[in-house]
DNA sequence: AGCAAATTATAGCCATTGCTATAATAACTC
DNA sequence: GAGTTATTATAGCAATGGCTATAATTTGCT
């Protein structure tokens, strides 16, 4: 069925191990994309209010409270915050660190759209989703585009 | 509990409403990303040898066959594919509109991303994951620069 | 203190995306 | 054409991320 010989146009189909370690990659980045945007969420929410309660980060997230509870209960479990029952959630160490960097990645990636010349609505949008798939490498070129342009 | 009067700081966060449609356009297109990625694949696999098998799908996705199948089901039933069973998987014309418009903005990315002078080993991971999230006007800014440079 | 309102917790449901183990079927080879 | 091999199908399980409805608790007010 394959042929021995002729290695065929080969279009545009690459190594079909690299290809996997793409698709594994960016599988791994979804699975923890949820998680970024809570703490990242959280520490916005204390830094203005002094305070991130369940219904404002369901309100902010557009899904419903019971949604928010079960999650925090998830980054509670994984040490990312620490809930007072009927109190605000607060993060922890680790949790402040993930959001610290989260935070500075979005804002990173936002402006580099900006500066391309996409419109502020848009590239709000777009950086929500992006951001989660920006490599070390990928967001030190945008801080380089960034610098540059004048 | 919420000071009346003085704007407060108003640190980084924005608007709920927008902070809100933001959090679910990148929600919907978290669900239609899978569905791109196989067309995509299933369009160049069948470009470049012919066919387009489960165990290849599976392989190149980094996942178990069963996982494909049960997905395959899904784009069938959604009208992108048509399965004849132990035969290889074919695209309708929906699902071949759909392929050639993810290819192509897959394509503007990682050309992008290169251009920018990221490294094509992080390119191609970082626009398998960034593709699904960028916007028409994003992709025109990207194509704009493209052309631009040179 | 007591009551009403706001907030959080819980229960139970569903869809999606993954897995392993195994059965069924088609394709290939001799 | 019979048997082996490759491929696909199916069953059953789990984790994730949603939802509604409702209970429990705290907070704020009188
Ligand atoms: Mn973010
Ligand atoms: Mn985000
Ligand atoms: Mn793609
Ligand atoms: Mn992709």
């Amino acid at each position: 069925m394959k042929p021995t010989k002729a290695p065929a146009p080969e279009s545009t189909l690459v190594d079909a191990d690299t290809h996997m370690e793409s698709f594994r990659q960016t599988r791994h980045n979804r699975r923890t994309e949820l998680i970024e945007d809570y703490v990242e969420l959280i520490a916005d929410l204390i830094a203005d209010r002094g305070e991130a309660r369940q219904v404002d980060i369901a309100q902010r997230l557009g899904v419903a409270q019971p949604t928010v509870a079960k999650m925090l209960k998830r980054l509670a479990a994984e040490g990312l915050i620490q809930q007072r029952p009927y109190r605000g959630v607060f993060l922890t160490e680790a949790g402040a660190g993930l959001a610290e960097k989260s935070r500075e990645r979005h804002q990173v990636v936002e402006s580099f759209l900006c500066a391309l010349g996409i419109s502020p609505e848009i590239a709000r949008v777009d950086a929500e989703g992006i951001e989660h798939h920006v490599s070390l490498e990928t967001l030190n070129a945008f801080r380089d585009f960034l610098r540059k342009r004048e």
